[in-house]
DNA sequence: CGTCCTTTCTGAACGTGTTCAACTTGCGGT
DNA sequence: ACCGCAAGTTGAACACGTTCAGAAAGGACG
């Protein structure tokens, strides 16, 4: 997909044109759904992609990523076509195009919407446990839990995510601040936690986490199982082991294991 | 691409035709490449798709195959059009869905190919040595040899694997003649070595083994390093851990450990 | 009111993967 | 020779994602 040159041959011409149809003229009610105005949230570079709203325009994107998800939802990404979200949504399909890049831009928003849920699903459990094992237990659960309801549809575009070339991957430069954001939970996890962690792991064990994360929800994508079951058995029997292992991670014995590992997962990083 | 329901509205009539142009006659030199013709290797259920040959149009079916991976290696998956096969190969666009389901049914004579390349480049490798890392190395750096050419082209659609209702997934029914194959070589990277490994683990290797490979070639799609060289540091860097790993599995202290991982492996695979 | 400008919005048109009804071939039977 | 008849082959047609030249809104300034 994103990697088309797009060609262009210039063919037709098409002179005439039929011109009628001024706005349907939706309604469109002015209340906001809350969400304070301000503007000035877009700050740093990298900032994601187009972003070209300066007025009420901002309700028309939202409108756009609404009907979009939700017919996701409702019929399945690949079913759903760019035709029907426009039509659905009141606006011409050209419009959707100048707010998102591309289908698959709006699966953007799906992932921001998701990590903010997570996030929210995540905390009551980090105010109250201090147990590492116990907060990293429930951060993987409140994960799935808010993925839970998109099993069906989610499946089956998480693979764009796993195309190094396109934007969506969790490692491209689109997806920084995404990235340093779920990274971020998992360092309240070891923060607000009694675990004794090596000193030289310690700066790279949020990450970890986050990759293995990561490896959670690509076996939670291929889970078959009722209600996807299999991915909790994976969760709670893989939390235990991990919790075991970073507290061997201090043993002297152990130390040039650790060193070993960490200094290869360094020069993989980049 | 693979959840499609094709709706099918049926508007347009097109009563007439033009009718003309009675076969090139691309002359079609005679000589076989080889290759038993008999007709019995179908043999077991749950074999690859359509494979609707009996006569020489084996030979049409050789012609597109050939020619797409030609055109898939010099101007990469997304870039090739399914029109620009059929033109290259000299035949009508329909025919070639007539002996592939799909473009993407077409990239699995690459998997085919390239896994047979894989077993030739190792083959050197596994007759000389005994040493189980020496082996596993040797195994896991001739897979990356034989893939690299296709490194470009390679990435983009090894996506398309990570979908799990694609049929080209590792893990898919479809797939699974292909898996077997695969697993049969680290079970021969095993079996040729001097490696004593814990009884209980035994039979659950070659798989694991298998798994890693993937995890390596997961990495190699996303390595953006010149050559790729992060990947072979990667495949030098683990081997050793795999290598202490496996025989640590045998002490009597990790015993428990090693049988409760055993344990959380099988209850997920079903 | 008119004129410029930017932002928003439109829909026909393009190239793509895929389907399908009809055509051609090759071959065994009579 | 003729008739089937299945395997092979064709290309127009379809729905899709995406693009683009331009129309409509909405200000700000005179």
């Amino acid at each position: 997909m994103s990697e088309q040159t797009a060609p262009r041959t210039a063919a037709g011409d098409s002179t005439d044109r039929p011109v009628d149809r001024t706005g349907g003229g939706t309604g469109r009610g002015s209340g906001g759904t809350g969400r304070g105005s301000g503007g000035g949230d877009v700050g740093g570079p990298g900032t994601v992609g187009p972003e070209p709203s300066t007025a009420r325009g901002e309700q028309t994107r939202q409108l756009i990523l609404e009907t979009a998800l939700r017919l996701f939802r409702e019929r399945g990404y690949a079913q759903t076509t760019m035709r029907a979200i426009a039509r659905e949504a009141g606006v011409a399909v050209g419009n959707a195009y100048y707010y998102f890049e591309s289908k698959e831009h709006l699966i953007q928003g799906f992932y921001r919407r998701t990590h903010a849920d997570h996030v929210v699903a995540a905390a009551p459990a980090l105010a109250a446990e201090t147990d590492f094992a116990a907060r990293l237990r429930a951060v993987l659960h409140a994960g799935i839990d808010v993925l839970t309801p998109s099993h069906a549809f989610a499946a089956t575009f998480f693979k764009t995510a796993a195309e190094p070339t396109s934007p969506l991957s969790p490692f491209s430069a689109q997806s920084s601040e995404a990235r340093t954001e779920a990274i971020r939970l998992f360092e309240e996890v070891l923060a607000g936690s009694t675990a004794k962690v090596d000193p030289q792991l310690r700066p790279d064990l949020p990450e970890l986490l986050w990759l293995g994360y990561l490896g959670v929800i690509l076996y939670w994508v291929h889970d078959r199982s009722p209600d996807q079951s299999k991915t909790r058995l994976l969760i709670d029997g893989a939390v235990p082991l991990v919790d075991r292992l970073v507290g061997l991670s201090r043993l002297r014995v152990l130390r040039p294991v650790t060193t070993q590992v960490l200094e290869l997962i360094r020069s993989l990083r980049h």
